[in-house]
DNA sequence: GTAGGACGAAATCGGTTCCT
DNA sequence: AGGAACCGATTTCGTCCTAC
């Protein structure tokens, strides 16, 4: 159902510009107004005014046609007929936002179906959240079957739901534009057709004071048991397919009960199922969904404070979908199941309308399926708790926590993170333990100054932490060794130790370092999960990683080996040397090899081998030299990398350049080593991130931590 | 009844291009 | 330089459907 918003949406957008130059005046292509709908079918014109009302940025407008109706003011032709329709509609969709319109609507019967349930095409799935089916809650706690056709227990509410569908049908089967071509009369008007049939159409179930009457008293109307059927079979569709079911609130079909189950659980009784990873506080309406994702190893996702914007908004707008249930804090409700660790974290709510504690009655007492609920929300860290330093981080889910409610800032001597490591952490290092980048849409992070001598690989090797043994000791390397200790930045030492004829610079092995570790916190948070839980792709995982740096050893000592067969312009060299190093895919591949290793897992390990293989192969010297490269390609006009061919050899400097020389541009951010391969993207990065930035103190640490992943 | 694969949709985000 | 629009990649979830 998801799926229709956004075309309503669309809908109504299309339709704003129609409608909001004038609360009944429509506009031709020309620009003339019209005094009705030009573009729309009569069916599309209802739609768009249920559409209307669904936002509050157009639901003013249907009021205000609706009072101009009553009053007779703006119709162009008006209907003494859809006066009351109309108010009874939109006072009716109204009615907990529009008091003032409501004052009739008191007399209507409280049984009622919703209105927004008379839409066509079973449009009432495309109602906002605060729409809920009405019929459903009567029946919260009626099992799910119980909505099968074949129930007969059930057959006595049958036919005032049915009667309800059935009515919508009928109106909807009506409303063809076929009629309505020729029934462009004055009288016509949208509003009467949103919750009455059409009266010419259905003259004989709808009379003209029913058309007046609130809808619940349509359900009083008698239709013939084979209408019913004849309309259900018209609207089912496929529910005549052998073995479907279809559910009655709804009006969906499904394959069978067990779907049908699933579908009446999720959507009418709002039983959620939450994620089994210990501190994920996620529900879901379906138990598929929740095994999906508890099965995700990502352990970004069992962290609802971490999560993105997109799902911070799910929440606030909605009650759909994958909802994390408010974290408990110390002197609030516990919410969290009491059979499972509490989260390692407190979590206020941030937005104070979420901040409404929710009846005790739901909080989650079994981990599975889990009695309705009202929307959850997520609860979000508070901005000062969203820069808190790392040790008051919220353990990974993996990471066992303490089993107290309250999760304090864990002592400096907190053994799970190196104190070394803690301190090297950034400033407001993102405590966020980061997907891993999507493709090519990582910033790659450079250092401005990239200007040093192999001999401070030299004094890098000297290092006592600098340790070889890291690589043969991953587990270890995940919980005891320092930062300087982590094997992927010893990769990158070790590869430099091996590349020396790239002008890495020290700081550049020591950027690689904080960007792998704190991007490798959480990510080993996960590792110790897939040791804990899988040892076996723990071990694969192990494996796979000398495999790999054995591999990152042979192919940069070979790429080491060759004679570095450009640098023409001594002056530019060093920063085609920069270019080179930020695009070399060795270079990637350590960073891949974070996740790789990270996201843990040895199924991982393959592709991330063979990728690693071929990127190395591709990351060939002869490949990312710089421009001067170019000229040994066949046809200068033809990239030698992508094989595209362009205008001029300058065009292909150019593509060469963005394209696979990724000329990075750093953030103009002091203290920001930010990189991004267009200018627009750099700038746009740092505005949005000035945006966000509390404070100016906050800025530099924001952008430290962003692309420190 | 449950588990899981497959599919589509939605949302986010970065990159690119166009325009002012 | 920067806003706006568009696009593609990626991730995640809901649903359908099948297998056990």
């Amino acid at each position: 159902m998801a799926q229709e918003a956004p075309q309503a949406w669309r809908k109504v957008k299309e339709e704003q510009s129609h409608i909001l130059h004038g609360s009944k005046q429509k506009h031709d292509a020309a620009g003339k107004v019209l005094d009705r709908w030009a573009i729309m079918s009569r069916e599309e014109e209802i739609i768009t005014l249920q559409q209307f009302l669904r936002f509050g940025e157009t639901k003013s407008i249907v009021e205000l046609m609706a009072i101009q109706e009553k009053e007779g003011q703006a119709v162009a032709v008006p209907s003494s007929k859809t006066d009351s329709d109309i108010r009874t509609f939109i006072e009716s969709n109204n009615r907990t936002r529009s008091p003032s319109l409501l004052a009739h609507l008191e007399n209507s019967n409280p049984s009622s179906i919703h209105h927004f349930e008379n839409i066509p095409n079973s449009l009432a799935f495309l109602l906002p959240f605060q729409y809920i089916n009405p019929v459903s809650a009567p029946l919260l706690g009626l099992p799910p079957n119980g909505l099968l056709l074949e129930q007969p227990g059930l057959r006595l509410r049958e036919p005032s739901l049915s009667t309800q569908n059935e009515y919508n049908e009928s109106s909807e089967s009506e409303v063809s534009p076929t009629p309505y071509k020729n029934d462009q009369t004055p009288n016509r008007n949208a509003l009467t057709s949103i919750t009455n049939v059409e009266p010419k159409t259905e003259p004989a179930c709808v009379s003209p004071i029913q058309n007046s009457a609130p809808v619940s008293d349509l359900t009083k109307t008698e239709h013939p048991k084979s209408s019913f059927r004849i309309h259900r079979m018209r609207r089912m569709g496929s529910a005549s397919r052998k073995g479907r079911v279809f559910c009655n609130a709804c009006g969906k079909t499904f394959y069978d009960k067990g779907t049908l189950k699933i579908h009446y659980n999720a959507v009418h009784l709002k039983i959620k199922h939450r994620c089994t990873i210990e501190g994920c506080n996620m529900v879901f309406s379906s138990l598929r969904s929740r095994n999906r994702h508890s099965a995700n190893p990502n352990p970004r996702l069992h962290m609802p404070m971490l999560r993105n914007n997109r799902d911070k908004d799910l929440i606030r707008g909605t009650s759909g979908a994958a909802t994390p249930v408010i974290a408990s804090t110390k002197s609030n409700l516990a919410l969290t199941s009491p059979g499972r660790p509490p989260m390692g974290f407190t979590t206020p709510p941030l937005d104070p309308v979420l901040q409404n504690p929710l009846p005790s009655q739901l909080v989650f007492s079994g981990l599975k399926t889990v009695q309705p609920v009202p929307p959850f929300y997520r609860s979000l860290l508070t901005p000062g708790e969203m820069v808190s330093p790392p040790t008051s981080l919220p353990t990974s889910p993996i990471i066992p926590t303490s089993g107290t409610i309250e999760q304090h800032p864990p002592p400096p001597s907190e053994p799970i993170v190196p104190a070394v490591m803690m301190a090297t952490h950034e400033p407001s290092a993102d405590l966020a333990p980061k997907k891993k980048p999507r493709k090519s849409s990582m910033p790659v992070k450079i250092e401005k100054e990239i200007i040093d001598t192999a001999d401070e690989f030299d004094d890098e090797d000297d290092d006592p932490n600098d340790g070889g043994a890291v690589v043969n000791d991953m587990s270890h390397d995940n919980h005891c060794h320092s930062q300087e200790e982590m094997s992927p930045g010893m990769s990158v030492k070790d590869f430099s130790k091996h590349n020396r004829t790239r002008c890495i610079s020290r700081t550049e092995i020591r950027r690689a370092d904080s960007m792998t570790s704190e991007d490798q916190e959480p990510e080993r948070d996960y590792e110790n999960e897939s040791e804990s839980s899988e040892p076996k792709l723990g071990e694969e995982s192990m494996e796979g990683d000398e495999h790999i740096h054995s591999e990152v050893s042979e192919k940069i000592l070979m790429n080491s080996e060759r004679p570095d067969e450009n640098h023409s312009e001594p002056s530019h060299q060093d920063i085609i040397k920069v270019k080179e190093e930020f695009t070399d895919p060795t270079y990637d591949m350590f960073y891949m090899s974070q996740y790789g290793l990270y996201n843990g897992g040895g199924a991982s390990m393959a592709a991330l081998h063979e990728s690693f293989t071929s990127s190395l192969n591709y990351g060939s010297p002869q490949k990312f030299s710089p421009e001067g490269d170019l000229c040994s390609s066949p046809d200068p006009k033809i990239c030698y990398v992508c094989k595209k061919s362009f205008k001029s050899s300058y065009s292909v400097k150019l593509h060469y350049r963005n394209v696979h020389l990724k000329e990075m541009h750093v953030c103009t951010v002091a203290g920001c080593n930010a990189a991004f391969p267009s200018r627009r993207s750099r700038d746009r990065n740092r505005n949005l991130r000035m945006e966000r930035t509390i404070g100016p103190g906050h800025r530099d640490s924001l952008h430290l931590r962003r692309y420190n992943q």
